[in-house]
DNA sequence: CTTGTGCATATTATCGATAATCGAAAGAGG
DNA sequence: CCTCTTTCGATTATCGATAATATGCACAAG
């Protein structure tokens, strides 16, 4: 048995701390970050709360500007159209390159639209939103695809925020009627429908 | 007139020398860079070479193991197959996106075909790559979606190794003659046959 | 001959302090 | 009253030094 007493390196504690902070809505978007003050609240010192920040932006988490700091980034109208834009160019193809566990895969995204059926049943917001992203995912997950899934994570940010604003706007019971029609696209294995 | 002295940051110069020495072929894959080295050389500290290799690692040139360092990216066949396939995945759905400019990409593409034809004749490989390069990257560039350009762009690497061993055992003419075919489809706007 | 243990070395990770830079506020000139 | 310049405070960027960690080797035990 392997011990996995996680040594976690300070950077990546700093990475959890702040996503967290996103998360809980401590740190809004715009929300500005500067590298010392974080060092002090959290007893390190400067290098891994910068290399933390630097990796949150990567992640598209927060903006930075040269000289002038980082803040959590704010998405506009046009850069969340652009994420679904693109998650959709992913997951489409996805289907086409999916071949002998297309069975399998029907079955996850059944059991993930029953999961968002009694999720709707009880109005748990924060559940069907999970059952919805599981939902896409494991149709990019399932081509076996490493580097395909890492760009489709990596929008998760935007579209997470344009969940939010559509979850406002749009009953559950309305998103959730767009999905089953994708998996019978899946089951004919027409590509084409499931867009 | 603004003064136009651009004041590159440390990381951002040692970031562009790297680059430039993986290009030049004296950063072959699977070199390793030490950071107090290469701040050595470069007569800097390490911070700066740290943010740099940083960096490169997460535009994938680089590899970097925890506590024990990095080195250059060496790419295996299924993740170059993989860069594939998200890169077709980027360009086909853009196509469905291009509305009104598509008669400007169709010419962008076309004068580019004719560079590639040129190369040819003179056996020019950089000519040649760098039309085919902007051959595919005028594709998804004119769906005007800074995100998937963004994503499109940082496959860049892997394209070029496998771009490097094709036109080792594949003369460039037979590269050439698969993409008149796609102007083709651009000019019918049936986007199935283009992948 | 194999396996495990401890040391030595090389390298990264982190620190505290200093330098460079930006943006806003204060002041000078019109 | 406005505009341009200068100064000042805040924050990032960089530095040099130290601590923490992993890897390989020598060597002892089975």
């Amino acid at each position: 048995m392997k011990k996995k007493v996680v040594r976690q390196s300070l950077k990546d504690q700093v990475k959890s701390i702040l996503i967290d902070r996103m998360i809980d809505g401590d740190l809004a978007p715009g929300d500005r970050i500067k590298e010392l003050q974080v060092a002090k609240e959290l007893g390190t010192s400067q290098a891994p709360v910068r290399e933390a920040i630097r990796c949150l932006e990567t992640l598209g988490y927060v903006e930075h500007i040269p000289h002038v700091g980082a803040m959590v980034k704010t998405f506009n109208q046009s850069e969340i159209e652009e994420a679904y834009q693109v998650r959709e160019a992913l997951e489409v193809h996805s289907m086409a390159l999916i071949g002998d566990s297309l069975n399998e895969l029907v079955k996850e995204l059944e059991a993930q639209l029953m999961v968002m059926q009694s999720a709707i049943r009880e109005n748990n917001i924060r559940t069907f939103t999970q059952a919805d992203n599981q939902f896409h995912r494991a149709i990019v997950s399932y081509c076996d695809n490493e580097t395909m899934l890492s760009m489709w994570e990596s929008l998760k940010m935007q579209v997470q925020v344009i969940a939010t604003l559509l979850k406002a706007s749009m009953p559950l019971e309305k998103i959730y009627l767009l999905h089953p029609p994708i998996v019978d696209a899946f089951r004919s294995k027409s590509r084409e429908r499931a867009s």
